[in-house]
Formats: C-alpha cells, structure tokens, sequence
DNA sequence: CAAAAACAATAGTATTCACTAATGAATTAG
DNA sequence: CTAATTCATTAGTGAATACTATTGTTTTTG
C-alpha cells in the first residue's frame, strides 16, 4: 500500500535521525536483515521493525523473505518523489539567479 | 541559529504538507508577505506564522521586514544539505543530481 | 490621537510519533 | 518434539506537533 501524497510519504520517512540511519545502512548493505539492523543500533528490534513498515510504505525499501530471515533492500525508485520535487525547486532557482544575473549585468556593464 | 543536524532539520520542515506548501509558494513568489500566504491557506495568520519560523530555523527563508509588512523569500542554500544527501545516498540519481548541486553551490554569493 | 493593519508569541488542545516491553507467528536447530 | 531464533505486532507512555484563539507590539491611516 503506498501513500497517495508520495512527496509527503517520503519526506516523513527520511526526517526521522533513527529511521534515515536505518535507510542509509540499507543502501550501504546490498542486502541486510533486521538482526543486524538492530546490531549497531540504539534501538529495540521492534522499534527497527516498525522503522521497517514506515519505509517500506513510502516506497524506499522493499524486502525479501527467505527462512526466518527477512532481508532488506533499498528501492531504486523510492526516492525519486523526492528527486522530482528538488528537481523542480532546484530549476526555479535557476531560471531566477539566471534572471537576476542577466538583469544585473543589463544594469551595469 | 541554526540547527545543528541540518539535514534533519531541513527534511522535518519539509515533510509537512502545510508548511511545504508555503514554502513553495514563497519560491514561486519572488516576494510575498504573511497575509498573501495567509490568504489562498486553509489554516491561521498565526499557524503561517510558526511555519514560517520553522522555515526559518531550518535555513530555507529569510525575512525583510519594511514598515509594519515582513516580506519572505526563500533562501537560495536552503536546500544544499537536502541536495547533498540525496546525492550520497540516491546513488541511482547521482549522475542526475550532480549538476543541480554544484548549481546551489554556485548560486552562493 | 484613535482605529486599523500586519505580524509574532503565547497558552491550551487534540493528534501524532517514537519508543519499550511483551506477545505471537513462523522457521530452524538440537 | 522442544528450544531457540527471527521478525512482526500490539498496548501503553511520554514527548513532540500542528492548530486555534487570544493577546501584544509595531506601524500606518483617518
């Protein structure tokens, strides 16, 4: 189930310290399972699992059973709500300084 | 002042939709003060208000205040630490977000 | 000077959140 | 089969949050 405001979705996700560790450990591991999450970690394995849940409805991480194992693994595109949104901000920043550049160059030569 | 964890600073103004709104508008807008936010917003002058410290706190916009009207705008390195993680982290959109951060770098003044 | 306008700040409130502790379900080991 | 391992889920709790309503401050207007 993925939340309907994706933007929003991820930005919750990621705002948290504890849980964006937990996001980047993912990505630095190719694969990683909820024991050792909790190994290095300040936190319970259910408050790692619950982490987990919030990730995953955002679309940042998707996971893989095997045995009693779960293994984790970070989205590719889970962040690209959050690319799109910069993107657009980033280029309206642009086409102003750009404006701002030429009309201050117009102004004094 | 300034938070000390800036990117989780910037990430927790964001994620609300409320706050993100205005701060949007405020990047659409070149300028604009609190009763032109307020209006066209489904929340208080004084909920606008502690957005717009929020925003503030986090780096992303500056006040001028002229007569009894404070104008906000939005700060162009507001958005380098979101900017900078994301290209650490989002190795997938690496190549696509170097040039959107060295841009914000060059913006500085 | 008095009234109005623009904004910030405060107290109060209802909701959300991050966490722990405990339990439950499923799989593996001895 | 029994015990241990892995993980998810739940209830409960303290803290944070987003909001309203109100008040206060400064500046403009009539």
């Amino acid at each position: 189930m993925i939340q309907p405001d994706t933007v929003t979705s991820v930005m919750r996700a990621l705002a948290d310290p504890t849980r964006r560790a937990v996001f980047e450990r993912i990505v630095q591991s190719d694969e990683i399972t909820v024991v050792e999450l909790t190994r290095g970690s300040s936190v319970t394995q259910g408050a790692i699992s619950q982490h987990l849940k919030a990730l995953k409805q955002a679309g940042l991480v998707c996971e893989r059973p095997e045995g009693r194992k779960v293994y984790y693994r970070a989205e590719p595109r889970g962040l690209e709500p959050l690319a799109d949104w910069m993107s657009h901000y980033g280029a309206f920043w642009r086409d102003r300084f750009a404006d701002l550049r030429q009309l201050l160059k117009d102004i004094d030569p």
